[in-house]
DNA sequence: TCAAAAGTGTTAACCATACACCCATGC
DNA sequence: GCATGGGTGTATGGTTAACACTTTTGA
């Protein structure tokens, strides 16, 4: 079967940089591609749009289908759309960045006969077609927009301690806090939950476990408030 | 001629909110479309994408095809790309936006039979395709962008008065600013240079007028400056 | 001389920053 | 008892916000 146009097409993909963090570092989703061009070589998962799907649902199906990821907080990055980006003809590309709690989805189970595999941000094997130009930009979206949305909280567990928060603010923005203005900050906000709870199984004193009010925030936000660290 | 393809493709247009501003309030683009589908209704500025041309190079083709506007500040918003959006089947587009200094493009001349105007923002009429909900991004984006960013000359004439500056930001920012600390915080970046001249054929007090100094800005940036209203 | 907009400082409240020690727990 | 991270308050400097009158100019 065949589909014939008056005038060419670009070929039109997503993409997506999947953000996660293991209280180390911020990892990226990458995919090893089984086919050529660039066999063998490490990639953001993506792929060709459907004609009946929206984009983000064109993004969530490439997900599901390459590293089983469902469910994701998922947000449009920017379209990527160098005459020569692929070398197999004229692509244009929609890029998404996904922040995932690494806890919810351990697992990483490729459908396809490919690989998939988390890497560190600051230490990504070569990529393919322009895919480590997108991961420079989402890794800069993310670091502008963390600031001043509460995103972070998609890539923490639902509970955690106010340690792990603040670790994670400094991994994105690679710069270290204050503890104490930290905690007064985001306390001062009361979109903290203290879930009574404590953590487990930990050799020193054990921390409180908060979790983030989203519908509180929901509120707030209607009213102007504006989330900012 | 035809163009044919093992799977079917989207079309690929690229789409432009372009703003201006008056001294009154900010104003809109907008072409009156010739063809079906949407005869005679007003739509924003975009035609299909080349196949050996950038999507920036697109917009800026069609923007100068279509009202003769050339050489002005342009950024990718958003790719709308909603399986329905287009009554002629499956179309994604590429949304840029646009600031254009009103005075040195006095002139819309549209190459084709269309017709192009500037409408106010608050008063547009009703637009083809979801080109209100992209216009609607695009306001969104611009009152976002132009705190942070020094976007706001963009709009101006090189030469302006503080007050042209702060009426501008209240228009776009949607809320009135206290004079004095406008000029004490603006004046206390020293982005401004003071031209020396002053505003001619006012019947009243004539204005210093100033420019901005777009090379100290990006020496200052490098160093890790923030501009911010 | 009137109308219209330009230009100009001070004060008080708030917010950001810098900074160091004791506490609880498991080994 | 020691190693590890948890948890806490204050003082200072800087930034924002509120506020009203005089000056210049052309009509």
């Amino acid at each position: 079967m065949a589909y014939t146009y008056e005038y060419p097409r670009p070929a039109l993909t997503v993409d997506a940089v999947v953000f996660a963090f293991d209280d180390q570092d911020l990892k990226v989703l990458l995919i090893q591609r089984a086919l050529a061009p660039f066999a063998g070589k490490w990639a953001l998962p993506g792929g060709f749009v459907h004609m009946d799907e929206t984009l983000e649902a064109a993004v969530r199906r490439e997900l599901k289908e390459e590293s089983g990821l469902g469910n994701v907080f998922l947000e449009q990055l920017y379209t990527f759309g160098e005459p020569n980006r692929d070398p197999r003809g004229r692509t244009v590309s929609v890029a998404y960045y996904a922040l995932v709690k690494l806890a919810d989805h351990q697992l990483v189970a490729s459908t396809d006969a490919k690989d998939a595999a988390w890497f560190p941000l600051t230490d990504l094997p070569p990529l393919a077609f322009d895919h480590e130009r997108i991961v420079k930009v989402a890794r800069r979206r993310l670091q502008g927009k963390v600031r001043y949305q509460p995103i972070g909280f998609e890539l923490l567990p639902k509970k955690f301690t106010l340690s792990q928060l603040q670790h994670l603010y400094e991994t994105v923005l690679e710069r270290p806090l204050d503890k104490r203005n930290f905690r007064k900050k985001i306390l001062a906000m009361g979109l903290l939950i203290d879930t009574g709870e404590i953590q487990q199984d930990v050799s020193h004193r054990a921390a409180r476990l908060f979790a983030f009010d989203q519908k509180k925030y929901q509120a707030l936000e209607k009213k102007g408030f504006n989330f900012e660290i």
